[in-house]
DNA sequence: AGTTAAACTGTTATATTATATCAGGAAAAA
DNA sequence: TTTTTCCTGATATAATATAACAGTTTAACT
């Protein structure tokens, strides 16, 4: 497993929020992809912290932006964004975040904080490995996981002492 | 990675349900806990198959069985049988199963299957162990895992073919 | 047994998450 | 510039889940 476990520590936010947009840019133009107005604003939202995001959490968002919008309008942006891969959904949650290796393909794996919803990602060859081990020998395809650990981020074991 | 793979293959499938519900039986004797006219029905429903059925799912079926009753009932039990390790949700389809080890301590992961919805479990040692080296590198403590992989098990693949 | 406390049920109402549908507009392709 | 495709805006509604509270059953205690 390998990953830019940088979520629960302190680091450049607003380069990682530059890079992350430039890379979905980029992606987009090399794939024929539109990054239209509503996309790009949930993606800002999204990328402003490793948090993740309830959709009508994006909504009360996009209102106090100034850009208030039907639920349609959020799910779309977000069906466009997690099928690209530049969001992912915690489904324990009902909740999303941006995706921190844009575009790449990838199967994700989330630490998830129960306390401030704080999410790093990583990618799991191993334990898709493990996975298809078993799944192979009960003669089952493996087409997407979903893996999600919760429990508690460094700072939020602190405050809880 | 170890577990009954049973899910996919034919089996004696009343002997596997009365094993289940044995154990579930005796667990609860054994741990003070009161497997109510309810809870049990929503167990005996969730038993009769290897599949993952939604809340309004067991409504529907409870229906069927003249034993009608509003949604907090259902949840209420599933709670009980989720919290006990009766039972398991699968996070991204909003559904349930029953447990195939009910009540021991484990860590479950699923294979599901796209078409027919059915599910295998297993436990996931190893991937703990992987998830747990990952969030030990990040100061993280887990609390609690979802491990699902969606794909297609072996009857679907045979008939999408 | 009688009393109390705890846990469970039944019911209504409502919160939360997500999608169907359809009219219209912008962008790209032909 | 016409056509097609994709995207938006808006309304309505579906699907999933919980709050709240009165009443009942069960268990625990005397």
């Amino acid at each position: 497993m390998a990953g830019p476990e940088l979520s629960f520590s302190k680091h450049d936010h607003e380069g990682c929020k530059s890079y992350s947009r430039d890379a979905v840019v980029q992606y987009c133009a090399e794939n024929g992809l539109r990054l239209t107005a509503s996309r790009d604003l949930v993606l800002e939202i999204l990328l402003s912290d490793h948090r993740a995001l309830g959709a009508y959490d994006i909504l009360d968002e996009m209102a106090k932006r100034g850009q208030s919008a039907q639920p349609p309008i959020v799910y779309r942006a977000l069906d466009f964004l997690v099928a690209n891969r530049f969001a992912h959904k915690i489904e324990h949650l009902n909740a999303f975040l941006a995706c921190g290796m844009p575009g790449a393909e990838h199967s994700p794996a989330f630490l998830v904080c129960n306390n401030c919803r704080k999410v790093a990602e990583a990618t799991v060859n191993d334990t898709d490995a493990l996975l298809e081990r078993f799944a192979n020998n009960s003669g089952f395809v493996i087409q997407n996981t979903v893996i999600e650990a919760f429990g508690l981020c460094p700072d939020c074991q602190e405050t809880a002492e």
